[in-house]
DNA sequence: CTCCCAGCGGTTTTT
DNA sequence: CCGCTGGGAG
């Protein structure tokens, strides 16, 4: 390892990299030596910063780019910041070889050094499905009972004890406890060792076992603390404990460590993150220059006005005042609407004025707080034909098909990888099941051996019927010669090859359902992903580290997603629904964590305002069906909080804006009209969620004002074609016969989807 | 071994 | 309300 700087050559001009920086950014970017905190707001350039800093390392010849360790959190951020420092320096940037997450880093780190924690430089990154199965099977080993102690429940504290940097051994009697009384140290011991055994290790590892390595070879520690003259570390507000203790391990030598955040985003602690890093920077690096950036670029005053209103409300800040040199623009709306489906009316036809006005509608965004609030916008979006897409959800590399493929590969490639032959041994279906797998265990752990050595053993006696035994030794001979393939051709081909040998295609093909079409497409849509790696090895390593499922955004799609994955993204207009007690902040947040739950479901409600550009709305319904019940809400307490010089209030619920907020925070109960006229409902009534519903409550509430309708599927004329009783064909759910015709709304019964409404243009008559 | 159905649980999610 | 899991029946 190098530890040879270039000679540092200070120009007297503004070399381009800097010219559209503010004093703020250049400040940011000229404060190379010593710990720098980089506050910086949401919309204020850090990015543009970030990656300026970088180019000036470089071009001043402070460092080469190969010494400049840059992290991030997600792959996202990582290539964004890649592309605009190549922007920068041109083809220098391809030096950058320690600018990435702080996993694929730690990943690239531990190849090297795979041997000092047990493992071969070909471990395998095992995802959490393969994590629970394995630690189900230990749970029973164990003899505990599955239903008591959830695998899932150890596994979350396996989590959490790596983001704190806690090995087996550093359980204190209080930890161990946490899990079946006392044997959550033994299990999590039993997790390490198994994982050993397999050549694996999982997320949490891969930064654990480095800072361990770290930790007990001074002599490694002092090689990357003398190469890495320059770290910077992006969201730190999101680092956890092992990631500081990583950090700091490394910047020790040059002291040279400029970190960037945002307290006020901070809405990763539910996962380890720890806003403490960030403000405490100064204490853990003594001389630390604190460089605030506050001018935002994105939002306008209001926005701005808004979002600063509502955060001043936390205890624990650093505090920052955004500015915008930009004027004019609307105030934030806020609108009460009486049920969600009327929430997600109004945004519908909000969405179509701004269409009618011409706004690109990729660059609009409805944030909810959680999943399940997408699917009435999803209804009423097919209703009236916007195009949606909604980030989240199953991603491509978790879909079952795709798991299948990349277990077939693991096998070829690492052997010992008994979690991926577990998954694939009869799928498609060989006929073998649990008494083969049983005595493949048996054979296994007696013999040392891992799964698939000890399936082709087995093959060769008389230990498993005759017919079992022919198809294990079949598949595995198919495994014998899908390795020797794998060196002589590219891993696409190779994949192409192993599906169609192993049947997987033609179990596929013989599936008439819905979705093996789709599952098929998948699968080529894998191979044409991997025709750009040249092993196997770097692939199975891209797909376990850059899960990201980026589609490309059409001109006229509206995005919705949850505030967590709008995180770093900006739109036009954004919506800001569901603002009710109970939804957001969300009822676990009200009853469980105390304060500090409820400050970061605040910071959540400030990311997401501070995501819009142009407008925001924010809407709150009084009543909405959650896991089928109907539940009625006040609403959130953050609408409070916004300032009123910022916000512009309506409702459709009786006497309109100034009413309703009279009526909640004068008698606390703007729902007074709902128990005056249903005693059954007010009796069921506390504080937070109010449960509406009773017996007999069933249908929609009437709507006490009626809200003017869509005008896009306001009486429009039926299509002649069809008629009650017709097949028809939808994109989405597929063919279905209709059931009810009311203008251009038709009910459908699809075969697979279920009952549906739909618009007429949206079908085709079938036959 | 496979398939069906009852029962349960259901913030947020990257790597 | 709805989708997944796991246990039990065929």
């Amino acid at each position: 390892m190098s530890n040879l700087a270039p000679t540092p050559t200070d120009t007297g001009s503004i070399p381009a990299y800097a010219a559209r920086l503010n004093a703020a950014q250049r400040a940011a970017v000229l404060a190379t030596e010593g710990p720098v905190l980089m506050l910086a707001g949401a919309g204020t350039g850090k990015t543009a910063a970030l990656t300026a800093r970088m180019a000036h390392l470089v071009a001043t010849r402070r460092a080469f780019p190969s010494q400049i360790l840059c992290v991030t959190f997600t792959n996202k951020a990582a290539r964004e910041m890649r592309e605009r420092v190549a922007g920068h320096l041109g083809p220098d940037a391809e030096g950058m070889q320690w600018l990435g997450t702080f996993h694929s880093i730690c990943a690239k780190m531990l190849r090297r050094h795979a041997e000092l924690v047990g493992l071969q430089s070909n471990y395998t990154i095992i995802d959490t499905d393969d994590q629970l199965r394995l630690l189900k099977t230990l749970i029973n080993e164990a003899e505990l009972d599955e239903k008591r102690w959830p695998a899932r429940q150890l596994a979350g504290l396996i989590d959490r004890w790596k983001n704190r940097g806690l090995n087996p051994a550093d359980l204190d009697a209080a930890e161990n406890e946490a899990y079946a009384a006392g044997r959550g140290a033994a299990l999590y011991g039993a997790y390490q060792a198994r994982l050993k055994a397999l050549n694996a290790c999982d997320f949490g590892d891969l930064m654990l076992h480095m800072l361990n390595i770290l930790r007990s070879h001074p002599d490694i520690l002092a090689d990357y603390q003398r190469r890495f003259r320059y770290i910077m570390v992006d969201e730190y507000q999101d680092t956890n404990a092992v990631q500081y203790l990583w950090l700091r391990l490394l910047a020790q030598a040059h002291k040279n460590i400029c970190v960037v955040g945002d307290d006020d985003q901070s809405i990763y602690s539910w996962r380890g993150a720890e806003v403490a890093n960030i403000l405490r920077f100064e204490k853990d690096f003594a001389g630390a220059q604190v460089v605030r950036l506050e001018q935002n670029y994105r939002s306008t005053p209001h926005i701005l006005g808004a979002a600063a209103g509502l955060i001043r409300a936390n205890s624990q800040r650093h505090d920052k005042t955004l500015w915008t040199e930009v004027n004019g623009g609307d105030k934030v709306r806020v609108i009460g609407v009486w049920d969600a489906p009327e929430e997600a009316r109004r945004v519908g036809e909000e969405i179509e004025r701004l269409e009618g006005e011409g706004a690109p509608l990729n660059r609009v965004a409805i944030l909810v707080r959680a999943q399940y609030q997408t699917r009435e916008f999803e209804d009423r979006f097919i209703q009236i034909g916007v195009n949606y897409r909604i980030i989240g959800g199953f991603r491509f590399y978790e879909r079952a098909e795709i798991r299948d493929a990349l277990a077939y590969l693991r096998v070829i490639a690492q052997p010992q990888d008994d979690l991926a032959f577990e998954r694939i041994y009869n799928q498609p279906k060989r006929g073998l099941g649990a008494k083969a797998l049983e005595k493949m265990h048996q054979h296994a752990r007696r013999m040392g051996l891992p799964l698939a050595a000890a399936a082709l053993q087995l093959a060769d006696s008389d230990e498993l019927p005759a017919r079992a035994a022919n198809t294990i030794g079949g598949l595995m001979r198919q495994f014998l010669r899908w390795r020797e393939a794998a060196e002589e051709m590219t891993p696409a081909d190779l994949l192409r090859l192993v599906l169609e040998e192993a049947g997987y295609n033609a179990m596929l093909a013989a599936d008439r359902t819905a979705e093996a079409a789709g599952r098929a497409e998948n699968l080529s849509e894998l191979a044409r992903a991997m025709e750009e790696y040249e092993t196997l090895g770097d692939f199975l390593e891209h797909v376990s580290l850059v899960m990201d499922n980026d589609r490309a955004d059409d001109e006229d799609t509206v995005t919705i997603m949850t505030i967590h994955a709008a995180k770093g993204l900006e739109f036009d207009h954004v919506f800001c629904v569901g603002w009710e007690e109970g939804v957001f902040p969300s009822q676990r947040a009200i009853d469980e964590g105390g304060l500090a739950s409820l400050e970061e479901e605040r910071r959540l409600a400030y990311v997401a305002i501070t995501r819009a550009k142009r407008r925001c709305l924010i809407t709150h319904a009084a009543n909405r069906r959650i896991y089928g019940q109907w539940v009625s809400s006040i609403p959130s307490r953050f609408i409070e909080e916004l300032p009123e010089d910022h916000i512009e209030q309506e409702s459709t619920l009786t006497g309109g804006a100034s009413l309703w907020r009279a009526n909640w925070r004068e008698s606390e109960d703007p729902f007074a009209h709902v128990a005056a006229t249903r005693p059954d409902i007010a009796q069921t009534r506390g504080p937070g969620w109010q449960r509406a519903l009773t017996s007999g409550y069933e249908s929609k509430p009437a709507r006490l004002k009626e809200n003017t309708r869509s005008a896009a599927s306001f009486a429009a004329p039926a299509r002649s074609d069809i008629a009650i009783g017709a097949m028809v064909a939808h994109d989405k759910f597929g063919t279905g016969c209709v059931i009810d015709q009311e203008g251009n709304k038709l009910t459908i019964q699809f075969e697979t989807a279920g009952e549906k409404r739909v618009l007429d243009s949206f079908v085709k008559v079938v036959g």
